[in-house]
DNA sequence: TTATATCCTAGTATTTCGATATTATTACAG
DNA sequence: CTGTAATAATATCGAAATACTAGGATATAA
């Protein structure tokens, strides 16, 4: 039930996408601010773009920026992208479960309460508020 | 976020064991009803021989049971010892917050919030509810 | 004493995670 | 027009976790 360093640091990211609004970002300055190796938030970060959540710039003074306003972003929307589905169990990925025991499964009741449960947080949250969030704490530059 | 076959086959598990009240159930039986290796379910078993859900008799005519009325177990209790921690980051893992970065983490918010949705599920439902459940469905003997 | 069960330890195949390495491509600066 | 700074796209890799599998030891009812 653990959410990866995949989505997590595609949140960080983003959130250091959408706090330098209007301009491009590098990779290496979000590596360096954030501690994180920047080959892997290369990766991270081709997954966001092939989603159309950023848009890339090559070459010198190139990086990255957000494609839309923060407000349209979800925590939900962001961590589907990156982690895949957040249903706890597969028979959940799809709209019609699939699963030949579903008729006679007593604790899917459960699963679709809980990914019910997840879903309502993360999509009830947006990038937005992340950054106003980290707008109100302590070191600002240092995420 | 996915809750592993571990959690999955214990909770199944101990639905077997709470609707033969008052009597043993063995391995072998579970394993065959729901199509589950039994080596590996007695594995499982085991944690939750060691976690004082079940007890056991061994030899001949012997199985487990649960120790307690399927009340006073829910789906928490049970996902936990399997599966260890349901926080969705490990820092929500202790009562108090180790991450030196809790102070300037805007998702550590989202994360707690999506703890506490998880948590309200899973400790809100109990055995007994699950049973209930089986006993609705068709198919009482092919779980 | 034998068949039937749990108990215990170890092994293994597969997948996922988190990262690194490599090479190619693009674009601006000088 | 060349060097360099950046993204783009794969390929590779080690460690850990997951999901079993195997074999034998131990206990007990009949």
């Amino acid at each position: 039930m653990r959410v990866s360093t995949k989505g997590r640091y595609a949140l960080r990211m983003m959130i250091e996408f959408g706090m330098n609004p209007g301009q491009c970002t590098k990779i290496s300055q979000v590596a360096a601010r954030q501690g994180i190796s920047d080959k892997y938030l290369e990766q991270i970060v081709t997954i966001l773009l092939r989603a159309g959540y950023v848009r890339s710039i090559r070459g010198a003074q190139g990086g990255y920026m957000l494609t839309r306003a923060p407000e349209e972003y979800t925590v939900g929307m962001i961590l589907r992208q990156t982690e895949g589905s957040l249903a706890p169990v597969s028979c959940l990925d799809d709209e019609v479960n699939q699963c030949e025991r579903a008729k006679q499964c007593a604790t899917l009741n459960v699963w679709t309460q809980l990914k019910d449960s997840i879903d309502n947080v993360v999509d009830s949250v947006t990038l937005a508020d992340l950054i106003e969030e980290q707008r109100r704490r302590p070191n600002d530059n240092l995420l």
